[in-house]
DNA sequence: GCGACAG
DNA sequence: ATCTTGTCGC
């Protein structure tokens, strides 16, 4: 049985697991993490700051060697590793995790948002630059008659896709995605940061929504 | 069978 | 994701 097979049946035995209920009392720091790739290595950075101030309380970095190449709906095959060593290599805790992907918009309902909030047992929320699966309703993605994301729309008809990884609401996330956005941004603040760390770029200070 | 497909 | 400089435009 093929690795890729193995890797369907986790996801379908897993996806059920999901915790889709709020289950923190408050959210002060928020981590993201994101991973790269060059010259068959994986970049990952792990990023964590005050949710409300958008203060960088830590950041850390790993790289590994790029063991499975990427196939639509497996992602977390290849990303999970790098990303998992990034995180452990923190001091710093943190309420909620931002990832570079999806989470419950996905084939099976289990991206790979939902693996590290399940391995984590911690809330997680999975965001994605394009969409991979379901239909767009208004600001909705609807997947086999469920929403199973948010759209969050910016500038230059650039969007995000916003869904449930773990012991998390979709609308909680999609609250929290949105006020993490400064101004002029894409992306929210903490994912921002982690791409540019894991390409080792120098990320440039950015105006906080409130001011 | 054909096309689509997170990063 | 990555390969890649300058350039057009708000």
């Amino acid at each position: 049985m093929s690795r890729y097979t193995e890797a369907v049946k986790l996801q379908r035995r897993l996806a059920p697991t999901v915790v889709t209920r709020d289950s923190l009392k408050s959210i002060r720091t928020v981590c993201a993490v994101d991973v790269s790739y060059r010259e068959g290595l994986a970049n990952a950075a792990a990023v964590v700051m005050d949710a409300a101030t958008l203060e960088v309380l830590e950041h850390v970095t790993s790289t590994t060697k790029v063991k499975v190449p990427y196939v639509p709906g497996l992602m977390m095959l290849r990303e999970a590793g790098p990303a998992m060593s990034a995180l452990g290599l923190l001091k710093t805790g943190f309420d909620v995790l931002l990832v570079d992907g999806n989470g419950q918009l996905h084939p099976r309902r289990f991206g790979l948002a939902c693996y590290l909030g399940v391995m984590l047992d911690k809330p997680t929320v999975g965001v994605a630059k394009s969409l991979l699966c379901g239909t767009e309703k208004k600001d909705s993605v609807i997947l086999g008659g469920r929403t199973v994301a948010k759209v969050i729309s910016g500038r230059e008809g650039r969007k995000i896709f916003v869904s449930i990884g773990n012991k998390i609401s979709l609308g909680t996330a999609s609250r929290l995605a949105s006020s993490l956005i400064a101004r002029g941004q894409w992306l929210p603040e903490p994912l921002r940061l982690a791409d540019m760390y894991s390409k080792k770029r120098a990320p440039k200070r950015v105006v906080p929504k409130n001011l």
